[in-house]
RNA sequence: GUGAGCGUAGCCCAGAGGUCUAAGGCGCCAGGUUGUGGCCCUGGAGAUCGAGGGUUCAAAUCCCUCCGCUCACCCCA
């Protein structure tokens, strides 16, 4: 028997609520922030993902799904969301409209990773990007309609973190201190984080691991080492947020998988301890779009991870609007009753009004039942009696009354009830 | 890539060598009402017990291999 492939997943009808949902609020939400609406292909050239992500990180050495086609172009299905819209703004030259240049995208994700709790091979994010501009208030705007989707979407006690990794100026600098300190205290550490030193030093600040932690506790700080404009443009960042009374914290630690981070990161993290638990982040990424072959712009992006939202929606118990339903059920019994029923359903149709009509020949009471269970408030039953009387019986199922009426009437009466 | 746990009807699951021709609940179908749902009652359909091999007089149950799922590490949304 087939089976959806190894961390993949089918989104059934009863599933769908949520995901609705979500996109309604994320919708909502780029409606009033003055987002404008992005799709890109699922795959690009490869060489978009390689140079932006960059080719040391797990994301490009092991988890994009990488493929020829049949012109010989290598291709990848896209592992990230970002680099598809910077992509777009210099192919389209959106650098010619009033900058910032704001988009956002509802899209899947494909990484080859083992599938747990909350991670996935094909996943769905929602993001949004402000292309164009270095203003401190942009980030903390960004940031702002990061925290409000949450809220919108009823999630409680979340925690916003903050920090800043400084640009091409500083940085440097500052993984030289880091890589000292941290070879200095080889003997103390964890063997993953010895490999980090070379690798990948601003994850040393991420381990979990107990026995690393009081070395990263005590690590010299990114933020000590920001130079004066990036120092400037996170105080200003800080201040803003403030303004906006958003609940913040400077996580020191915090640093992200993605090399084209400059200064503000940030990420949303949901309550309790959960392994991969960010529900979202984002950041800042002033070189990206000049290393994809554009003008040197600013710009800073959040993507969310859809299926952990419902994870944390269902996990927290916050309901969300049942899915449209039938508004009438068509009954019927015998052949010429079922001319009928056909006749009805399409002119309550045309109507606008939503109708299952039975189908099977089964017992009235069958089809009631399954009236009953796809919750439509009103049933029409059409009989020998009604083809005699050129009629139809319509029982409302809530009240259980019912009423003998012209098909022309059943029509105005529902159009009535069922309008707002 | 590494580690752990788990695979019994569409779903949740009981079962721990013979009493298994595999129990129960949900769901589905039908009847209880010659044309009336939801509650209740009765009945029914639905399971190569993940696959293959082995041990045994006897395997859903013990062993091995494979496959799959889940969780965690790594990393990320």
């Amino acid at each position: 028997m087939y089976k959806a492939p190894r961390g993949t997943s089918d989104i059934l009808p009863e599933e769908q609520g949520y995901w609705r949902y979500i996109e309604d609020k994320a919708v909502a939400l780029c409606r009033l922030y003055g987002y404008q609406r992005l799709d890109t292909p699922a795959f690009e050239d490869v060489r978009l993902f390689a140079r932006s992500i960059g080719e040391g990180t797990d994301i490009v050495a092991k988890e994009m799904y990488t493929f020829k086609d049949r012109s010989g172009n290598t291709l990848a299905l896209r592992p990230e969301g970002t680099a598809p819209v910077c992509r777009v703004y210099v192919e389209y030259g959106l650098d010619n409209l009033p900058q910032p240049v704001k988009l956002y995208y509802l899209a899947t994700i494909f990484r080859y990773e083992r599938p747990q709790a909350g991670r996935y091979r094909q996943h769905y994010q929602f993001g949004f990007e402000a292309i164009g501009d270095a203003d401190p208030a942009l980030d903390a705007e960004v940031i702002d309609m990061a925290w409000q989707f949450f809220l919108s979407l009823g999630l409680n006690q979340l925690y916003l973190q903050i920090n800043s990794i400084g640009c091409k100026i500083c940085r440097p600098p500052y993984l030289e201190s880091l890589k000292h300190y941290y070879s200095a205290h080889v003997a103390d550490i964890c063997p993953d984080c010895k490999a980090r030193i070379v690798r990948s030093p601003l994850r040393l600040l991420d381990c979990k691991k107990p026995s690393c932690h009081d070395v990263a506790e005590a690590a010299p700080k990114g933020t000590d080492y920001l130079c004066q404009g990036c120092q400037t443009h996170f105080e200003a960042v800080q201040r803003y947020l403030r303004i906006l009374e958003l609940p913040f914290e400077i996580n020191h630690r915090l640093v992200r998988g993605l090399d084209y981070y400059t200064r503000t990161v940030f990420e949303i993290q949901p309550p309790g301890e959960g392994a991969q638990s960010a529900l979202g982040g984002g950041g800042r990424y002033d070189n990206l779009i000049e290393e994809l072959g554009g003008k040197p712009t600013s710009a800073i992006g959040f993507a969310a991870g859809m299926e952990r939202i419902v994870l944390n929606l269902k996990g927290q118990e916050i309901p969300v609007p049942s899915l449209p339903r039938p508004e009438i059920f068509i009954a019927y019994l015998g052949a010429e009753a079922k001319l009928e029923a056909v006749k009805l359903a399409s002119a309550l149709r045309q109507d606008g009004i939503a109708v299952t009509m039975a189908v099977g020949d089964r017992s009235l009471k069958a089809q009631l039942r399954q009236a009953n269970s796809l919750g439509s408030n009103y049933v029409a039953i059409i009989g020998e009696e009604e083809v005699k009387r050129q009629a139809v019986t319509l029982r409302h199922m809530i009240s259980g009354e019912q009423q003998v009426v012209s098909p022309l009437t059943l029509r105005k009466l529902l159009k009535k009830v069922t309008r707002g």
